[in-house]
DNA sequence: GTACTTGATGTGGTTGGACCACATGCCTTA
DNA sequence: TAAGGCATGTGGTCCAACCACATCAAGTAC
């Protein structure tokens, strides 16, 4: 049996070993969905280095949505993998978005792009759309602001969703979530919330029967305009407009 | 003067605090790209907290691309901010490919998606296709394999910056990186290299003139077809293929 | 005066040990 | 049998020390 133990690993900082271990677990599939990390002293003991760099290792992987740490005892307990792609994007595109290096006018043209491409490929079948159509009965009932947004974003995930693609679905969310502080508040700008709450809902019956219909273009269409009406009427300009080349 | 030490905060873990605390200094303007962090035991003691708990929150951010850190003394060591967003998107969709829930079909795909987008949105007269055209010149020269798909990746990326949107351009990148060592390994499936990267260079040319001529959709077209083209060369299939729907 | 050596200083990198809070489950006890 | 409490194992936090490294200033040799 040969050791775990790695010693005379100069370039790289112990953290990183750790980390490309577990990561070599993930691709080997010794460690999947669902299964659990060795406890922190444990690994560390079978790795050769300390709890120290173990746990930084741990909080990168937390931070990228690869795993939950939770205390106690049991099956809630202990490290598990999880797959949350949508936190380790969004987290990231958030912390950027604060540095004002990913301007938010990017990111929102990047939300129109992914979400009219959704909209264009979703089949009219989609599961999915079952649950969009749910939600868009739910906003209906009188919500507060708040309570609307949450619906709109379950909304707009499930018809991302419904084009089948992962990495989509992932990255709107994430965009999304980069820029929900943000939007939250450019509802204060907007004259009469009310009234925009309503054109939004029918915009949205709008967007899903056209899907419904098979009428991919049209919906992509609909979407675009859904997304850039909405900030444009809270005050957001694009920083160059140039609408011709969209 | 109000104290910086923060206690009883009992819903947070200690390193989140510290996360909050330099996420506000970003979002607030104190901290910008090319500053410094406080050192950390400087930090620790300012917040409250253990020099752990600091590393832990730096540990995070340095995965997400928002800062470096550096041993020694002088202007290039100590933490200090930065903005490299497609290294923290690039690591996360990493491991998430590497758990099998991102199949490399989707991030192929959404590859094609915003390339596309990019080419067909990018100006004739953009200054980042002169560097892609030095770059296709150099392609043109006697490379390894892997020194020829080093500058592959650097003209793709330069397209995609022409584009003007940050938010593609790191997605793109990070992409790239996410399954480049799966790349990688797809060359050895190749018949005949040799044919293959001078095909890829006319289609890179060929790309690069319709861009300079204005003609974005069919630059757009032949992004879409050079990327799947040459994954499907070297056996990658579509999941559920349904070309009429792309 | 110039060039080299050497030490002081300050940075992140790593370690071991200690203690805490928490959740579970077994085991004792009434 | 039911209720309580302790043993166990988990992550969360902190502390004190040491190392490697890079710079800069003081001192020294020429």
């Amino acid at each position: 049996m040969w050791s775990n133990h790695i010693k005379y690993h100069g370039l790289m900082r112990t953290h990183q070993l750790v980390l490309r271990w577990i990561e070599d677990q993930l691709s080997g599939g010794q460690l999947a969905v669902g299964g659990r990390l060795p406890a922190e002293r444990t690994l560390a003991e079978q790795l050769g280095v300390s709890r120290t760099s173990v746990r930084e290792a741990i909080r990168v992987l937390e931070a990228m949505g690869v795993v939950r740490a939770g205390v106690g005892s049991g099956p809630e307990a202990g490290t598990v993998v999880i797959s949350d792609p949508t936190a380790a994007l969004g987290s990231a595109l958030r912390l950027h978005v604060a540095t004002q290096h990913l301007p938010v006018e990017d990111v929102v043209e990047t939300r129109v792009l992914l979400e009219s491409w959704a909209a264009a490929r979703a089949r009219p079948d989609a599961p999915e759309l079952d649950l969009a159509g749910a939600l868009l009965d739910d906003m209906d009932g009188g919500h507060t602001v708040d309570d609307f947004l949450a619906l709109d974003v379950r909304f707009h995930l499930a018809l991302a969703d419904a084009a089948g693609n992962a990495v989509v679905s992932a990255m709107m969310g994430s965009l999304r979530e980069a820029i929900q502080g943000y939007a939250g508040q450019l509802t204060a700008n907007l004259p009469d919330w009310d009234a925009t709450a309503s054109r939004l809902r029918a915009e949205h019956r709008e967007i899903l029967a056209a899907i419904r219909k098979d009428d991919g273009g049209r919906a992509a269409e609909l979407v675009a305009a859904h997304i850039r009406g909405y900030y444009k009427e809270a005050g957001l300009g694009p920083k160059d407009s140039d609408p011709a080349r969209t």
